[in-house]
DNA sequence: AGCACGCCGACT
DNA sequence: GTCGGCGTGCTC
């Protein structure tokens, strides 16, 4: 008997077997239907083999074997295996999480070609053509010059032509893609790509360690090309959604005939499946995307390139909490070829493989173009120069300076809103999110409080609801308050504020960044969205308002993250012939993060901080994962670990395990949260311990509870 | 995770 | 008398 080991979508810690009537070792990483419960699936087969355990009598027929996706290879399957081995989580569901949607489904994937050629019937037929039939006409002179890609003509009008018998399907053509390199490198970004450029055909990690401005993304677009020489394809992950259309625009400009691919979720499924079988198929010569994109088919990737390496939107945040960073750093060791990890502030587990020597260290020191300068960044005293509706005297100067010069200034205010907190003057009552543990939000224009952790929005209380005082305060500031009173002390000034509530709607963002450049905007008024990506020619100062508010939090990585985001914000400065201008408003200005930041020094900072977490016993130094659980009452979620870590496996000596306590966002969408964490200075010591572990928490009934592992988590 | 089965309250 | 509440148990 033939039995088929099936990898299913199901929070099970198993594959699941069934019978079959003929199957080869070829049918490994087949798409497959089968009964499951009263259920229908879309599994994956991951083994053929004669003999099963499960008594025979159990076993159930499959349904059928799909062939409309060729069979996942052997190195993808790997590195799912590899993925659910790591997070701990169950096969199946790190396959599915990978899949395209459409492919998740057990429906059979019914896509049309990818692309056309015309009949001779066609070609007699473009002459007698009414002339009013244009997009036919036009798809036809198309094919008659070539092939016509699918997604170049609408479904209707390829109906039509393939019914008439005037086009037919064909192969997506043959692709030679060129590469263009407009100017030369500076000296370190073309010892950068001779370094990479030699590694190719092996593994070899490589921290590209340049500020803004320096030209990573020219060493990527240059090793891509060496890549692309060999005959192979080049991934490509960037963190932000917003990154990929700028991205991938220039990476088309640079490589005329090349197929750039994108996947990112905000792709439309449709598109999503057939942009993942183009790649699989090996039509794809660059796939460029967020951390999903580590998963692309790619049949011989030769170059992995993560942009902005450090930051956090490379983990997963749910479901299979995976880290698309450190992922692509496995699939690259696993096909042997060079990854390329580029950052100007990289993670401190980043940078402490490059100090080891354990990744290459190529640095590109200075900005790319000839006599841009580094932004002069100046710490101001609020103690002496206290601020005045959220912006000091020196700032307000400054930025009254460029508006005589009729440049732009940013104000840096990383927090959306009108005011973080509504309280009441009488007694002291705040206005609260009823399902998390945290402020509601006071947002003027809609007259509501919105949480920004759930989405939950209320209108504003006309009284508190406690004592019946009509007198509540917005208390702190926001974006849309600084905005208010910015715009009330510069009358004459065009105010635009950026955030991620005034660029909702899509389409708007790119609108705003293309009328800022046009010069519409003289102050610009911004969160993070402001610090990624767009560049401002005419953009001299930045002003950083509320910056120290990161200093006080209680996460171990706060510093980092603050340090990050406030090189990327400065990088907004003077990046063309105007020198930048960077003010951070703050209350210590001694403080070590702000000297190391006005000096341009990460590699000092980093190294200060990587001396307090060998000391403190923090990453990179020791390995972390974390048992979370979740529950309506905080109680049962502490039970649960308390019982979990009762009846957890011996604890070997490399391995601790600290008490239950609440997330720091204790309650969340009406789930109260707590977690037991867990430190090893081996990381095989805690893959094994995490290995029992989670045996024994999948075979426990949770109760009213959810669980789950993180591991190498980033929230606390 | 689904989905069914299984026993106890308010409706045609 | 039944529709349906969600507790618990299973899925090759």
């Amino acid at each position: 008997m033939t039995i088929l080991r099936v990898a299913l979508d199901v929070p099970l810690p198993r594959t699941f077997d069934y019978r079959v009537e003929r199957a080869t070792p070829a049918d490994v990483g087949r798409r497959v239907v089968v009964p499951f419960g009263p259920r229908k699936l879309a599994g994956i087969v991951v083994e053929v083999c004669e003999s099963s355990e499960v008594p025979p009598e159990r076993l159930r027929a499959a349904h059928a074997l799909l062939d409309d996706l060729a069979p996942l290879a052997r190195d993808w399957l790997a590195l799912a295996r590899f993925t659910a081995e790591y997070y701990q989580r169950p096969l199946g569901e790190v396959i599915h999480a990978a899949l395209p949607p459409r492919l998740r489904r057990p429906e059979p994937l019914r896509l049309g070609p990818t692309a056309y050629a015309i009949t001779q019937a066609g070609r007699a037929a473009i002459a007698t053509l009414p002339s009013r039939s244009l997009a036919r006409r036009a798809a036809l002179e198309l094919a008659a010059a070539g092939t016509v890609p699918a997604d170049s003509i609408t479904a209707a009008v390829a109906r039509d032509l393939l019914a008439r018998g005037w086009m037919e399907p064909c192969p997506a053509p043959p692709r030679t893609p060129a590469f263009i390199a407009p100017h030369a490198l500076t000296s370190a970004q073309a010892a950068a790509v001779e370094a990479i450029r030699a590694a190719l055909g092996t593994y070899r990690a490589c921290l590209l360690l340049g500020i803004t401005g320096s030209g990573k993304t020219e060493v990527y677009l240059h090793v891509a090309a060496a890549a692309l020489a060999r005959g192979q394809q080049a991934l490509v992950l960037v963190p932000e959604i917003n990154l990929t259309p700028r991205l991938a625009e220039e990476f088309a400009a640079r490589f005329p005939g090349a197929r750039i691919v994108t996947l990112t979720s905000a792709v439309p499924d449709t598109e999503r499946a057939r942009a993942w079988l183009a790649v699989q198929r090996g039509e794809a010569d660059i796939v460029l995307g967020t951390r999903l994109a580590v998963f692309a088919p790619l049949p011989a990737p030769g170059i992995v390139i993560v942009d902005e390496e450090h930051d956090a939107s490379f983990k997963q945040q749910d479901g299979v909490r995976y880290s698309a960073r450190d992922l692509a750093v496995f699939r690259a060791h696993a096909a042997g070829v060079p990854v390329v990890l580029g950052s100007a502030t990289p993670s401190l587990e980043t940078y402490q493989h490059a100090l080891t020597g354990r990744y290459t260290l190529l640095e590109l020191p200075r900005r790319a173009r000839e006599g841009a300068a580094l932004p002069a960044m100046r710490l101001v005293d609020l103690r002496t120069d206290p601020a005045d509706d959220g912006v000091c005297a020196s700032l307000a100067a400054a930025v009254r300076a460029r508006l005589e010069r009729g440049e732009q200034s940013l104000l840096f205010l990383n927090r959306r809103g009108y005011a973080p907190v509504l309280v009441c003057g009488a007694c002291a009552w705040t206005a609260g999110c009823p399902r998390c543990s945290a402020h509601l939000v006071v947002h003027l224009g809609e007259r509501a409080l919105r949480c920004h952790h759930c989405g939950h929005a209320q209108p504003v209380p006309r009284a508190c609801p406690t004592c019946g005082n009509v007198d509540l305060v917005p208390f702190g500031r926001g974006t849309q308050r600084l905005e208010a009173s910015v715009a009330a002390r510069f009358p004459d000034a065009r105010v635009m504020r950026i955030d991620s509530d005034s660029t909702r709607n899509r389409g708007t963002w790119e609108a705003m960044a293309a009328s800022i450049r046009a010069g519409e905007a003289q102050i610009l008024i911004g969160t993070q969205i402001l610090a990624k990506g767009h560049d401002f020619p005419n953009l001299t100062l930045v002003g950083v308002l509320n910056a120290d508010a990161a200093l006080v939090a209680p996460d171990y990585r706060a510093p980092e993250r603050l340090f990050a985001q406030l090189m990327q914000v400065s990088g907004r400065a003077g990046r063309a012939d105007a020198p930048g201008e960077v003010l951070i408003q703050t209350r210590y200005p001694e403080h070590p993060l702000y000297q190391a930041l006005v000096r341009h020094d990460f590699r000092g900072f980093a190294q200060r901080l990587l001396e307090e977490r060998e000391q403190a016993g923090f990453p990179p130094y020791v390995y972390e994962a974390s048992l979370r659980a979740e529950a309506r009452q905080m109680a049962d979620a502490i039970a649960f670990l308390q019982r979990a870590c009762a009846g957890a496996p011996p604890l070997d000596a490399a391995v601790t395990m600290f008490d239950p306590v609440p997330l720091t966002l204790a309650r969340h969408n009406a789930w109260e949260r707590a977690q037991v964490l867990l430190q090893a200075g081996s990381r095989r010591a805690l893959q094994t311990f995490l290995r029992e572990w989670s045996d024994m928490l999948y075979g426990a009934k949770p109760g009213a509870v959810r669980w789950h592992l993180d591991v190498d988590p980033l929230e606390f």
